[in-house]
DNA sequence: ACGACTTTGTGAATACGCGCACGAGCGTCG
DNA sequence: CGACGCTCGTGCGCGTATTCACAAAGTCGT
């Protein structure tokens, strides 16, 4: 039990930023760099600095003042409060076009997710390889997901079977779920859900491109700051 | 000039739910609804009913008091203001695994994007077809999306070449991108930047399932409600 | 035609996240 | 060894987002 076990609980945006954070470090400490300020974090990340000292200070106070950050050291922590001193085996349902992407990726493994199993309903899909897995029938779910202790699923159905999908990923045991299906999932309390939609994605730029025209077409020139993404 | 272009800027955070409204609105529609209240959508959507409300009070007052929402209108009356009373012709950089997953998907034609192009600086990937596409070289992007209009790209390449596919799109005319490279890209003021991450997004699953493990561990049992996704 | 009932639209209250600004602590240099 | 400069950690005010709660406005039955 570690000295710095806080345990308060880390606000989501925050939970959000660390990944990318997390990604840059390992970025810049590949290229050689041992040290960095919050000021080049936020650069890095296209963030605001004090954001960045804030959000690292959540999981501990790891810098030292009128350094920086040590750029190993903090990449250790991150990982760490992520979760990701150990693998985490992930189960993926549907052997569609996604699923097949997903499962060919290969940054599974690289990243700590191996692919514990392929699950499809339809028979002509079972038995194929896929990125090196051969996919399963979906019946032999839960016996994968007990025996492999998996605790997180992506489902990349076709929208109709997602809930079903969910549902059996659910009464397998699994408490976190990926899905890339257009639909909102109905899950059980204690059950984490992050929907990844690209008509959802699509339809948000469209709305900004949208208003991009309709302020150029003169129909009420609002003097509105132009939306940007999370970048600069 | 219709009489409630209120234009006024509607909140990041009800954009990002009127797209998934949209989508089951359009579910229902099929199915032969005609007439929701912000309840029934609430339920559908895993929402607060007064979000419902407020949300689709922004772009303008559709709902009859007593009665709900007409469907048909309402979807109408989203879509419009999500600018897809028209195609979005995009343009895909990056012809690897996901890129070839992409263009295959197509479901961009159906939701009204049709793919304009897709493109790669790798030579053995040009002239091959993929998902009726055929594979144009990077140098092309310029003519493509000048003639056919284009102003949203996807990045669909490594990581490492993803800023420089992103500098070519801007450059190009291209003001939204989907990015799904794990990186921050840096793009000039007035254009918007989705980032889609696989890594980020099963980061913070495991943030999820770490706190859990840590919480059944029995370490510090905190009193804190189980976290959910978007889904009840 | 009127009253009871339903559901919207929105002001007000609350919670949350962001960014500034500054004190605290560490390293460095004279 | 003391003073200076840099950068972290964070208290505080502000804006945005969420939720509550209720009056306004419609429907429906009689």
């Amino acid at each position: 039990m570690s000295p710095q076990h806080r345990r308060r609980r880390i606000p989501d945006a925050t939970v959000a930023r660390l990944p990318v954070y997390l990604q840059l470090l390992n970025e810049r400490m590949a290229a050689g760099v041992t040290n960095l300020s919050s000021e080049d974090i936020a650069a890095l990340a296209a963030v605001n600095a004090a954001k960045v000292r804030k959000d690292l200070s959540y999981i501990g106070t790891y810098g030292t003042r009128g350094v920086g950050y040590d750029v190993e050291y903090l990449v250790y922590q991150i990982s760490r409060e992520l979760g990701l001193d150990h693998d985490w085996s992930v189960v993926i349902v549907g052997a569609g076009n996604l699923g097949q992407a997903l499962g060919g990726y290969g940054g599974f493994n690289v990243r700590g997710y191996p692919v514990a199993g392929m699950f499809d309903i339809d028979e002509s899909k079972v038995d194929t390889v896929v990125g090196g897995v051969r996919v399963k029938h979906l019946d032999d779910l839960p016996r994968v997901v007990a025996q492999q202790q998996v605790s997180i699923g992506v489902v990349a159905t076709p929208a109709e079977a997602a809930q079903d999908a969910a549902d059996r990923l659910v009464r397998a045991g699994v408490t976190s779920i990926l899905n890339f299906a257009s639909v909102v999932l109905s899950v059980p309390l204690g059950v984490t859900v992050r929907t990844v939609d690209l008509g959802v994605e699509l339809q948000i730029l469209s709305y900004h491109e949208q208003r991009r025209v309709a302020a150029a077409t003169g129909l009420r020139p609002v003097a509105d700051e132009a939306p940007s993404g999370r970048s600069a």
